[in-house]
DNA sequence: CCTGGCACTCGACTCTAGCGAGTGCCAGTC
DNA sequence: GACTGGCACTCGCTAGAGTCGAGTGCCAGG
């Protein structure tokens, strides 16, 4: 059941026109709207056949033809061409970039800016934990028997943790430790920590150890376990463009979903080194998703991944500026997270 | 145009029934279904004059009656008892928000404890560092002509910047600018501290100088200038609840307006010692929430406040479960970071 | 294999009529 | 003077009938 040339064509038009105005699109406007070279009734006969094959789907008798998911993915794997930025977006892209005082602000900026040049809901992922290394470790004695740790990540994060000592520990020893953890453990991936934190609580002895011992649980926790992924979201209020036509009208699902940092980092977070992901519809694990499409890729500098970014629409999203625009925000963000 | 009890025993009626049944509430279904005492007929007088006094209004000509924003507004000052939270939910908040390990979890445990509880848009702004004092100073070298700056605040909060050195800097002078630092403002209030670091300025001469002199610029743009007040945000999916009836279908004013965290604070941080203040519809002033109610106290251990937090939700709203929950968390929250 | 023609389908829209909840007013009663 | 029962009236909502027209499937002819 080969899809000859045409009928691919027709196809590529309709995903458009519908993407474009939102309506069934039936086969006299699909004619005078593009160079088909052929007549209606011929389109007709094509959409006949589209139709069999499950990639559009009339939403009821007598009126024109709506993409399916299958159609959408189709029209994405093989019917487009990612359309290049507007120098404009180019422009907004840099712009909006430079000037990011720190690691927050990177993320903040660039959610928002992938808010605003889709038109649809952001979502970036922070520099993930799990694959940066320790910059620096800091313990600053909060009173005798408290300490406050704080990792330096090289992405730039910073995370800090309370540590609660088993008893008071003099000044010094507390130089002795940071000294001792940050010859360690500096320059190691997070992940690979949890072996050398152990080896440092064998070794220590003497009165250091109690404190090593509830040291090294946070240390742990907070390098490891905790693996609290952030997530930066932008642009909720896009879901409501085109009125209650996408979505069926329910919202709900939808803005529960994304209230899940879990489900999020599923949906960003999976990342396959600088390919894009489109995920239509059907094809989304998580189901209040289902109506939804999410573009998503990963982002960092060069071939590494230190995290994931991506954006949540309709289905009948445009899905070649929003693929090209999700790449290029993700090279970008890359970039500029290797100048640090 | 004093209104006398049974007016007010109406209006009373009126709110409470419709906030339950989102239904305009007509002269019939009242006396059915509260102990008024009287006939269809008398309170239908009663009903005239409030709506001439402006206190509730008709849809349409012939339909029940709803409650105006002024009518909500005497509700809420003299009508309505705050409900006691029930042992339930006075076991929810604690133990929601036991078990937080530090401030970030502390924050997020809290804004969604929120929003379950009221069934609304809870938002709950972290502990303001211009409230804070600095606890410790911190520099980390990055590289010969970088330092990382953090921040740690008496409420937990961590703030980093990265700085830019004019020039090289030996490790020795990296920690005589940190014990430097950390001598004249540890203990100070963030919003006081500009004059000290001025002072710091003018008195460091020879090599140091210029590295105290770019340090400075940063210090006073992260304990002052920058103001990063945080904000978290949960249940927006609440906004759909009631269908379309509330915010007459448009909840798109309302999802930009959360998003911008300046109007958040606006809504939020302007606290008056830990007393209750209600926004409801018309009084807000921010126009994109003209639709809603906005419930809102601070929070901090003691008299002390730290931040603000609070609920978002349409007019028609269960204000005295609202305010009692709302006040509630806060006292909670408040006396969980006083241990701290 | 494509095309023009044609009968047919069916949702969207308009219009009308009837229903009923709810009102305002008034005359009568305690 | 305050309350009540009664009554005419308003007007949004719903259901049903009718019309319109975009769009289709099919067929015969080029």
């Amino acid at each position: 059941m080969g899809l000859d040339d045409r009928k691919l064509a027709v196809l590529r038009a309709i995903v458009e026109d519908y993407v474009a105005t939102q309506e069934p699109v039936g086969s006299k406007m699909l004619v005078e709207r593009h160079q088909l070279g052929v007549s209606p009734a011929t389109v007709r006969n094509d959409m006949a056949v589209l139709e069999e094959e499950g990639y559009i789907q009339q939403p009821h008798t007598s009126a024109g033809r709506v993409p399916t998911d299958r159609g959408y993915r189709l029209f994405v794997d093989r019917l487009s061409r990612v359309k290049p930025l507007t120098p404009a977006e180019r422009r907004a892209i840099e712009r909006f970039l430079v000037g990011a005082v720190d690691l927050d602000d990177v993320v903040h900026r660039t959610v928002r800016l992938l808010a605003q040049l889709t038109r649809q809901v952001a979502v970036v992922q922070y520099p993930s934990l799990a694959r940066s290394s320790v910059r620096h470790l800091e313990l600053v004695p909060i009173s005798t028997t408290r300490l406050m740790l704080v990792m330096i990540a090289d992405t730039g994060r910073v995370e800090q943790r309370l540590v609660e000592l088993p008893g008071p520990i003099p000044p010094d020893d507390v130089i002795d430790l940071r000294q001792l953890v940050n010859e360690r453990l500096v320059g190691t991936r997070l992940a690979d920590t949890p072996p050398l934190v152990q080896a440092l609580v064998d070794e220590v002895s003497g009165e250091l150890r109690p404190a090593m011992v509830t040291l090294s649980t946070v240390l742990l926790e907070t390098l490891v376990e905790r693996h609290e992924e952030r997530i930066a979201l932008a642009g909720t209020a896009n879901l409501t463009r085109g009125g209650l036509l996408d979505f069926q009208g329910s919202l709900r699902p939808i803005l529960e979903a994304l209230e899940e940092e879990v489900v999020l980092l599923k949906l960003i977070g999976e990342v396959e080194p600088s390919a894009m992901r489109v995920r239509i519809g059907d094809e989304n694990e998580i189901d209040n998703l289902r109506a939804t499409s999410v573009v998503s890729t990963g982002y960092g500098p060069g071939v590494t991944i230190l995290g994931g970014l991506g954006v949540v629409g309709p289905t009948r999203m445009d899905y070649p500026s929003t693929i090209a625009t999700v790449r290029a925000v993700a090279r970008y963000v890359g970039d500029l997270l290797a100048q640090n």
